[in-house]
DNA sequence: AAGTTAATGTTATACAATTACAATGCGCCG
DNA sequence: CGGCGCATTGTAATTGTATAACATTAACTT
C-alpha cells in the first residue's frame, strides 16, 4: 500500500486522478441513492484541481469567477455533503478541505501536508487506526471520528530548504 | 501510563491539577528563560479552570469579565506563548486550547474529546508517535507536528446516552 | 541614559462557519 | 394532471476565529 505516492512523488498525470475521483463520486452517488448535483460536483472538481487543501472561501470565490455567484451556505453545504459521504476529508488543522483518495473504500485515514508548498497526501494505516482504537478501548472512549494530520516538509521541500 | 484518567475518571482534586500546571509552567519558564508575564500566566489559568477546551474568544470574555478587556491579538499572543513552549495544546478539531498534562516532559500528545461533556484528556503514546514517524520516514516526509485528536463519547456520556 | 529587543496595545480587516427563512425543484401518490 | 412532501438551493444577516499592520511600553544590555 501506498507504494507510490501521487502527491509528494514527483509529476504525476493528474488529470487521471480527477477523472479517478470524479468517476469514483458518481458511481458511489449512484450505488446509494445520492444525488450528485451540480454544485456539489463543481466544488468537488474544484478541490480536486490539486491536492492542496482548499478554503471554503477560495471555493467561493472560484465559483464566483465562473458566474456562479454562491453563498458561503451553498458552498459548505456541499462540502459537507462530500464530507459526510467520504468523497472529501477536512483538513482541521488549516480550515481546508482536501479530496480524499480512497473514496467509498471504509477507511481511516491520516493526513500529512507540507508546510512548504501545501500538498497533502492521505494514507491510510489500519495498523494505526487499530492502535487507536485500542487505546480508546482502554479508556472506555467511543469514539466516532478520527483526526489525524501531520504537519511538516515534503521530499522536494525538505531538499530545496523551502519552510514555509 | 496513562494508569487513571484525571479527565475522563469520576471526580479528582482539580485544584491539584491547576496548581500542578502552573507549578510545571514556572519552573520550565525558569529553567529555559522565558517570562511568565501577567496575561500569559492569567489565560494559562483560566485554561486550567476545566478540562474543557477553551476558545481564544471564551478567554477573552473571561478577561473582559475581570476587568482586563483586551483584544483578539494579545489573547491570540498569549495562546502562541503558551502553545510554541507546551504549556497548552490546541484543539484543531475545535479551534480551542486545552493545557497540557505533561507540560516540560517531550511527549506527543494525542487529544481525546467528548462530544457528550467536551471533557478532553491527554495520552501520550509513544508507540503511536512511533508508528506514524515511521510512515513518515517511508514517505521521507519531515514531520514538524502531529495533531491527532479523537472524537467521541467518553465513558460517563456513552453510559447516560449523551450524545451533544 | 541610550539602544535594543520582547511584549503588549490598538484598529481594522480577513477568513471561517452558522442561523433563519424563503424559494425552488423533484419524486410520488391519488 | 395536480398537489403533497421532502431535499436542495438561494438569500440576508450574523457570529465566531484569526491575523495584519503599526504604535507604544516594558525589560534587559552596555
Amino acid at each position: 500500500m501506498n507504494a507510490v505516492n501521487p502527491a509528494f512523488a514527483g509529476s504525476h498525470d493528474h488529470r487521471s486522478c480527477i477523472s479517478h475521483a470524479l468517476g469514483a463520486a458518481e458511481r458511489l452517488c449512484a450505488s446509494q441513492g445520492l444525488r450528485l448535483t451540480a454544485i456539489r460536483r463543481r466544488v468537488l472538481e474544484l478541490i480536486w484541481r490539486s491536492h492542496r487543501p482548499s478554503g471554503a472561501y477560495e471555493l467561493l470565490g472560484q465559483l464566483s469567477a465562473e458566474g456562479h455567484k454562491p453563498s458561503p451556505p451553498t458552498v459548505y453545504r456541499a462540502l459537507d455533503f462530500l464530507v459526510a459521504h467520504g468523497l472529501v476529508h477536512k483538513v482541521s488543522s488549516r480550515n481546508a478541505y482536501v479530496g480524499c483518495m480512497h473514496a467509498g473504500q471504509d477507511h481511516v485515514a491520516q493526513i500529512f501536508i507540507c508546510d512548504g508548498c501545501s500538498l497533502a497526501f492521505e494514507q491510510a494505516d489500519g495498523a494505526l487506526d487499530r492502535r487507536i482504537r485500542r487505546n480508546a478501548r482502554d479508556l472506555h472512549f467511543h469514539i466516532r471520528e478520527q483526526t489525524v494530520e501531520i504537519a511538516g516538509l515534503c521530499p522536494d521541500c525538505a531538499e530545496t530548504g523551502r519552510d514555509d
